[in-house]
DNA sequence: AAGTGGTCTAGACCACTCA
DNA sequence: GAGTGGTCTAGACCACTTG
């Protein structure tokens, strides 16, 4: 008989929890004895479990002051899956054009990205982004209909991912980025202003929530003059 | 005052202990109730510390037998740092030409990647990188004379930074790559055997030290006609 | 059976924040 | 001064590996 860590257990009924929304982003959650109490377990089982969660990004903590929940919507959480940077490495201020949302059957590409069957069916949207007045991107997103049901019913212009997963509880984790270098079709030399035939950067990338489901398929097209894509390994 | 915390000082004495080789790769290290002892904190400090060090993949920890100190230049290890991937994902399997290593003056690009000054003097070497036969990248790689001592005297043809690093004592740890678009300048494009002015990817990356020096700073020039450069964000 | 790391407990005291 | 998270202690017991 198999037996998960108690410290395990408490936080995924913790992580449960906010992703249920009975604790909202940028409140205190309770303390660390007094969940230690609820939960009966030792207070430093707690704060293994909340260790843990601090890890994940759900939580930060401040001695003296309390643990508060993250919102994953801020402009740090949004920020931490976009790696195309100024020539000063500094994140690129930018204006978003979102397109139409529509539900489809899967591709071939979004069945194995986003390890869905054959007769899942997905959102699809496009976007373009702007600096400065100029397009340098142009994107193509999918998303499974099974972690945002009822979306393109909603709202005809779709916010960003990171209030997506809020809004429906998904909790995201890591992301995969495949870069190449291909020379731009008619739509995205179009569309970015360039020629075409030109050289632009492929991105090709997969969001995971954190159990591990793909939330997001995204292809990138970007043209980006003196900038570079940032990629960081630890 | 301050008072920096316990387990971040015995941890610092540990990793110095592995830099400076008293502990080699391979090798098993006392138990913790043992370590403990001989520090003379509580077995639980003592833990944390080594918790952290595995974080920073210095140890391996294996519950039943010990714990490991890890070999730096293990081939897990030194992918680390490699994103150039095969279509299917894997890392490409291949055969290194490393040409000579010569001292030189700092040029304005190193001061800026290797957090030097206008004096200060850096080893420089190139390498090509084949798949199948076929040359796919070609690297010019800069390292701090202050980091590797007397490296060029030597060995006429180095070894991959990793080996570096273990000899020197220097222990690697995060790095950061920019990745940008440009047209194959004629030495690049011979080296390769591509056309002049096809587009490459350039991969411009420092890899740092734990104690936060730059170790290395390489300047790439790939292509790739079906594999891709893939990031991982957490 | 002996030895290892992994989990869990139940406290104590410190450092920081805020009213 | 009261309340919070951060550190540290000194044990106990469990799960796993090896001889």
């Amino acid at each position: 008989m198999f037996k998960r860590a108690l410290y395990l257990q408490v936080r995924d009924v913790l992580v449960e929890r906010i992703a249920a929304g009975a604790w909202k982003p940028g409140a205190a959650i309770p303390n660390e004895v007094e969940l230690a109490r609820e939960f009966g377990v030792s207070p430093g089982t707690m704060r293994k479990a909340l260790d843990l969660m601090e890890a994940m990004r759900l939580l930060t903590r401040r001695q003296g002051r309390g643990t508060f929940v993250n919102d994953p919507s801020s402009a740090e959480l949004t920020a931490r899956f976009s790696n195309v940077r100024n020539p000063d490495g500094a994140s690129i201020v930018e204006e978003v054009k979102t397109g139409e949302v529509a539900e489809w059957a899967v591709s071939d590409v979004e069945c194995l990205r986003l390890h869905l069957s054959k007769d899942d069916r997905v959102y699809r949207l496009s976007r373009k982004r702007l600096h400065q007045g100029r397009a340098y991107m142009i994107e193509d997103v999918s998303m499974p209909v099974a972690l945002f049901p009822g979306l393109a019913g909603e709202q005809s212009s779709s916010p960003g991912l990171t209030e997506l997963a809020g809004q429906y509880g998904v909790l995201l984790g890591k992301a995969e980025e495949r870069v190449s270098v291909k020379d731009a079709p008619l739509g995205v030399a179009e569309a970015l202003g360039i020629a075409l035939g030109s050289p632009v950067l492929v991105l090709d990338r997969v969001v995971f929530a954190l159990d591990g489901r793909p939330a997001e398929w995204r292809m990138g097209w970007c043209h980006i003059s003196d900038g570079h894509y940032l990629a960081e390994m630890k």
